[in-house]
DNA sequence: CCCCTGTACATATCGTACATACACAGTATA
DNA sequence: TATACTGTGTATGTACGATATGTACAGGGG
């Protein structure tokens, strides 16, 4: 539960902001398997949120397949292998860089002008 | 007021849909300066949605500078050059380029690697 | 005056978020 | 062994804002 940062400032769900985080952090693998989240209320505490903001963001999270939660005992990381973690990465990268292509769609932007454009903006940073 | 399409299927407002087609077609110069857009009426007939959904995305074109309203009157394309138009038709992109890359960050991609992947959606189109 | 235009109002539905009460699991202890 | 305690997840009821609607109001021009 550490390096967890949820912003106001933002229209991003907070449910939407701590499940990103966390799932990244589960296919980074900087969590182990079969270890043990915080409680929803210990989470809920510490990032300042309500407990069903957290109830959610688990829910999404098993829904995902990336945890399990068991009634009354709390809920873990699942045991995947490296490999696997590192394609569910790829493939949530790609759906979001799917999204963002299909929706620019209309203003006919090619291959080679996103590239151009991706790598004025990495340069930037 | 053509190749305007409206998806309820997709989680995107009705009126940042047609937004988003309406302001392309103008950044792509395929509206020309001064033409009258569709009264709103025409337009939330046309596209089977309310005369509010249509009035928020003539609002937001207007906000944006796309386009002027005149009471009583009708909505029009306000004139840009072909250099305007483009430049703002690059800033849009990039700034939708940057959210996702923003939305990514946890993920620690790499420049290279989010080339090869923008790369390989599309060639898969 | 009539018919076009944009505008404003009141309302319905849904997503997000909250506090609080309920139910289950494990353990200490009488 | 029974039961109370304290941890866990779950469900209920409420509030608010965004989205979308229909319908009534207001301005421009023949």
């Amino acid at each position: 539960m550490k390096n967890i940062v949820v912003r106001n400032t933002i229209q991003t769900p907070i449910y939407q902001q701590i499940y990103d985080q966390i799932s990244s952090q589960i296919m980074n693998g900087d969590l182990e398997a079969d270890q043990m989240l915080p409680s929803i209320r210990t989470a809920a505490k510490e990032l300042r949120v309500s407990v069903i903001t957290i109830k959610k963001t688990w829910e999404l999270l098993e829904e995902q397949g990336l945890i399990y939660t068991v009634q009354g005992k709390g809920s873990y990381v699942r045991g995947y292998t490296k490999d696997d973690l590192d394609e569910l990465k790829l493939e949530k990268i790609k759906d979001s860089l799917k999204a963002v292509i299909e929706s620019l769609k209309s203003y006919n932007v090619s291959k080679e002008k996103m590239i151009e454009i991706i790598s004025s903006i990495y340069d930037a940073l």
